[in-house]
DNA sequence: GGATTTTCTTGATTTCGGTCAAGGTTTTTA
DNA sequence: TAAAAACCTTGACCGAAATCAAGAAAATCC
């Protein structure tokens, strides 16, 4: 993990969501607490236990969240894709990190001191809802994975997840490329890699998807939201 | 669910640990948008699905969150205490409610509209870090249980639920009052009622505790929270 | 572009925890 | 305090998904 001062983090800053409702020339007094890192692929950004020094936010690449036992026994939390942020919540409680985070791709990505932050929120409101919105989303975010982990057998499980990832559109048939490996996929269904291949397979068999690779062809929207066994 | 409107709404306001931190006359402002709630033990607050107007915060009794499925299968996220809020992530988000809320007691709350809360974020920043000191507070414990039903078996579990609740004191030994009934601590922990207790049989025999009714008397703390099989 | 590693699939087997059923307790209610 | 209801425990059984194992496919690397 290399730190990084380019000529252009309030660019950066400025782009992700989290900072877009705030004009300039507010963003300015932030920039003092504000660092620019990259890692490789695979790297460890930080771990279980570690304590945070801002939020982190990603600019470029890929990364994942997760917990592990003590036996190593992983399980993937999220996937954290360029204008995300992370850590939000270990930030303004003090307390060490409850999951562990890893970039999965060369990645590129700001932490943005508490200090700091917490003094934009006192100056201005409107970050402070918006701060507010975006962990309020994170545990919506995190109900919905419950309820998928603890009222749902595999099949809906994977159901669930492809159906979530259906653009808008009301196409009766569309395509769904996968943005992770099928193994990480299934862990973050909590599921053995095993089990979700079964899963596609069954789906596949019920004639409601074709699978090839990562690109998953939903034939029929309609009748696999609504799949049994 | 019956409206009530009594003289010292803000003595109870006051206690709460959310606006501890607030001198009382800036609670002032506030009043206008707060509405006392005395709800029936087993009374329906909200469904999911539901709007709500503002967060909920338990006075006296108790209450319990939880999810559902279609087939009415029910899964504990969280019993509720006097002094604790609810609903917070869900009013920010104006987004319905992902989860169920229901009195297991006879219970009084308040409701805080939506409307003055932000108007006192606005006014007050020190509010506003608590009130994200809170929904980041939920969101830790959330993950917690994330870790505790994805990457535990049945034992771990019920260790890790007894574990919690000892006491800071480094006693070996102490007692432990559940405070809620078995199965509904079973659902909290993802367990079948059936499973919760053989559970605690087991732990029994291996001598680590004693179960009478819903006083656990746990012989050795170290002991318990490394039992294996 | 072939070799090597990683990822994915498929089948056979096992196991943990859920379900069903029945009996025993405790609590509630009248 | 007797009856009813709710709660808890225990045993027998079953099933969904994990594990084990091995081969196929895809991606990565010299």
């Amino acid at each position: 993990m290399t730190p990084f001062t380019p000529a252009s983090i309030s660019d950066s800053l400025r782009r992700l969501p989290l900072f877009s409702g705030i004009p300039p020339h507010e963003l300015e007094p932030l920039l003092p607490g504000v660092r620019e890192f990259k890692a490789r692929a695979h790297e460890i950004l930080f771990q279980k236990g570690d304590s945070l020094r801002g939020i982190h936010m990603l600019v470029s690449g890929r990364a994942r969240l997760f917990m592990t036992t003590a036996q190593g026994t992983e399980k993937l939390l999220a996937m954290v894709k360029p204008g995300q942020a992370f850590g939000e919540a270990v930030v303004f409680l003090d307390r060490p990190c409850p999951v562990s985070a890893q970039a999965t791709e060369d990645s590129t990505f700001l932490i943005v001191a508490k200090d700091v932050l917490l003094a934009m929120m006192d100056r201005n409101p409107v970050f402070a809802r918006q701060m507010l919105a975006s962990i309020s989303m994170r545990l919506h975010e995190l109900m919905s994975d419950m309820e998928t982990c603890t009222l749902m057998n595999s099949l809906q499980r994977v159901v669930s997840y492809l159906s979530h990832q259906l653009p808008e559109s009301g196409d009766p048939a569309c395509e769904i490329r996968l943005d992770t490996s099928k193994q990480m996929l299934a862990s973050r269904l909590n599921l053995a890699p095993e089990t979700f291949s079964r899963a596609l397979h069954h789906l596949a068999e019920g004639g409601v998807i074709e699978v090839s690779g990562r690109t998953i062809r939903v034939l029929d929207t309609q009748r696999l939201k609504t799949f049994q066994a």
